[in-house]
RNA sequence: GGGCCUGUAGCUCAAUGGUCAGAGCAGGGCGCUCAUAACGCCUUGGUUGGGGGUUCAAGUCCCUCCGGGCCUACCA
């Protein structure tokens, strides 16, 4: 049995997440959490919810919530739909909270203490009507090169040049509008990364088995022009953590924050102490290996923009503290999922967002869906045709009907029990051989967290309960020979139970349901002559309803009308 | 502008430089009747975006052109 300590980038706390973000980092987490946690090993599966930040303080002021309020309403909603997504953390945190302030005080104070802090004054534009600093995404003006009227205060969109928001002609603020901007000195902290370069890159090199999104991300930022750059880590914010060196002020940087780059991944340590706190459990063996995490693997799941924040960012503040944290040793990022051919967007309400997705069906048809279309190599696309065809195809045709027919056979043939009698023949021992390098193979992607392969071979186990069933055709065997007939009953009866052990990372309300009907436990099938023997003859079980219903032409056809334009 | 990823069957995707480029779905045929008209078997379908090059051998490596996507450090 091994330690694993599996976290999900966490989600921005502005507003419901979208298909797009779930399977992203929550999804694939959950997936490989409870397949480690299936395998019997012990694991630490930790979330969050990013509370900080700008676009934090805007939303809570368009609703007119205090953003404490605010944030906290929404980590309550965002928690309740992770649950409905059978989202199997140990624990959903907040990087608002007390733990993570206390941490995240304490490592600034240690980088400062290493020499990685600067302080540098610079000029930032100020809106006067906002009462606050804008970055520079939050100023629109025309650009003075091309004369596009709506171009950001860091780019151009129309003619991607690169701008300073003081190069812009007539800027306003996007936030209100308003015009009535100054150019203010501000004083800030900046994480020497460039200190910490050669120590990254040489990490990172040592990271052969990582995807190539990671690593090729990572060392564009490392090498590219000037190499890896020095980051501002405070903003002049009221929501957010405030800056002090460990429990001591941090003299000139009163009344400012941390950026919430700096604090969010931080809580990945912070939401373990939360979870130590509520439960009563040992936080400190699972991140500092002077404590007991050095027999833990640690991996991470994100989409690929979270990737430089946590392959350079996040390192140099654990490394540069110069205490023993646990720092990551795997990265699996994934690649974005897009929506009828263009982008899943939050801010502009585009695609279909967690609750609107349980309204429509159980969690299962979207987890199904979304893990066996992983956007692990590139890109992916949701289309409903698509998500209508293998939904219906895979879970409904392949494993609901194997269940269905097997089930029902059985009732009326011998009752809901287990019938007894008979013994294996070739064709049962070619199925279990079949079975066991099936699930070999299964396990090896598992473990690899190739996520697609997985769902392909499991499907491909599924399949093999059909196949056998076809060729064993206990409907005609039983008129010859009924003691033969129930030795393949109870074969494919155990099937059942073998597939809701096997299934239950991909599908875990469905593998909850199949075993409450089987009567059946949730051991790994290590073993295929064990595991097909597990409901001895005379073992009650039920008929479960049809597990999936399908997805029918007019519903899709109602969707896709639905989630066309963009949501309210 | 720069960097990275990507283009393979109608669709979604596979293929350490090495048999005849493979699966699933969709399409076609046959079988079966336990089952959610479900399942099984067989089968049609490709000049691997275009062009050039390296090699005994290229989907894979190099160059170039075309198309799609992401990132580019103050959105997170």
């Amino acid at each position: 049995m091994a330690r694993h300590l599996i976290t999900s980038a966490l989600p921005y706390i502005n507003g419901i997440k979208h298909l797009g973000n779930l399977v992203g980092s929550q999804l694939p987490a959950d997936l490989y959490a409870r397949y480690l946690r299936g395998r019997g090993h012990e694991v630490m599966f930790i979330c969050a919810t990013d509370e900080h930040g700008t676009p934090a303080e805007l939303a809570a002021a368009k609703t007119g919530e205090p953003v404490a309020e605010y944030c906290a309403r929404m980590h309550a909603e965002q928690s309740k739909l992770a649950a409905g997504f059978g989202l199997s953390f140990d624990h959903y945190g907040r990087s608002s909270s007390a733990q993570n302030r206390w941490l995240t005080q304490h490592l600034a104070g240690k980088l400062d203490e290493a020499g990685l802090i600067n302080e540098i004054s610079e000029k930032q534009v100020y809106s006067i009507d906002d009462g606050r600093f804008l970055p520079d995404r939050y100023i629109e003006g025309t650009c003075p090169n091309c004369g596009y009227e709506k171009a950001r205060g860091d780019q151009c969109e129309n003619c991607t040049k690169q701008l300073d928001p003081t190069d812009l002609i007539n800027p306003h603020s996007t936030i209100s509008g308003s015009t009535n901007l100054e150019v203010r000195e501000t004083k800030h902290l900046y994480l020497r990364q460039s200190a910490m370069k050669d120590q990254i890159a040489a990490w990172i090199d040592s990271k052969t088995d990582w995807p190539v999104l990671t690593t090729s991300i990572a060392k564009k930022w490392l090498f590219d022009g000037d190499g890896l750059q020095d980051r501002g880590i405070t903003r002049d914010l009221d929501w957010g953590v405030p800056v002090q060196k460990g429990d001591q002020p941090w003299p000139g940087m009163e009344g400012k924050v941390f950026y919430v780059w700096f604090d969010a991944p931080i809580e990945y340590i912070g939401a373990t102490a939360e979870w130590a706190d509520a439960n009563g459990g040992d936080w400190e063996r699972w991140w500092r290996t002077d404590k007991g995490a050095g027999d833990v693997t640690y991996t991470q799941f994100m989409g690929k923009d979270n990737v430089p924040f946590h392959t350079l960012g996040f390192p140099t503040t654990i490394m540069g503290s110069g205490e023993p944290w646990k720092l990551v040793d795997y990265i699996k990022s994934f690649n974005y999922l897009t929506y009828d051919g263009g982008q899943f967007s939050t801010s502009q309400g585009r695609g279909v967002f967690m609750d609107d997705a349980l309204s429509l069906l159980p969690a299962d048809y979207w987890r199904w869906w979304l893990l066996s279309h992983a956007p692990e190599s590139g890109d992916s696309e949701f289309t409903w045709e698509n998500f209508q065809q293998s939904v219906n195809k895979d879970l409904a045709d392949v494993l609901g009907n194997f269940v269905s027919r097997i089930t029902k056979f059985c009732r009326s043939k011998f009752g809901e029990a287990v019938p007894e009698g008979g013994a294996w023949g070739e064709a049962e021992r070619d199925l279990a051989a079949a079975l066991t390098a099936r699930i070999r193979a299964y396990e090896g992607f598992m473990d690899g967290m190739e996520v697609r392969k997985a769902a392909g071979e499991l499907r491909a186990i599924w399949v093999l309960g059909n196949e056998y069933l076809q060729a064993a055709a206990p409907w005609s065997t039983f008129k010859e020979d009924p003691v033969e007939a129930a030795m393949q009953v109870r074969l494919g009866l155990n099937l059942i139970a073998l597939y809701a052990s096997l299934s239950a990372p991909f599908i875990p309300f469905t593998a909850a349901a199949l075993r409450e009907a089987m009567n059946s436990g949730d051991s790994w099938p290590d073993d295929i002559d064990t595991a097909l023997s597990a409901l001895p003859p005379g073992h009650a079980f039920t008929v479960p309803d049809n597990l999936f219903a399908k997805i029918a032409d007019d519903e899709r056809e109602e969707w896709t009308e639905r989630f066309k334009g963009i949501r309210a």
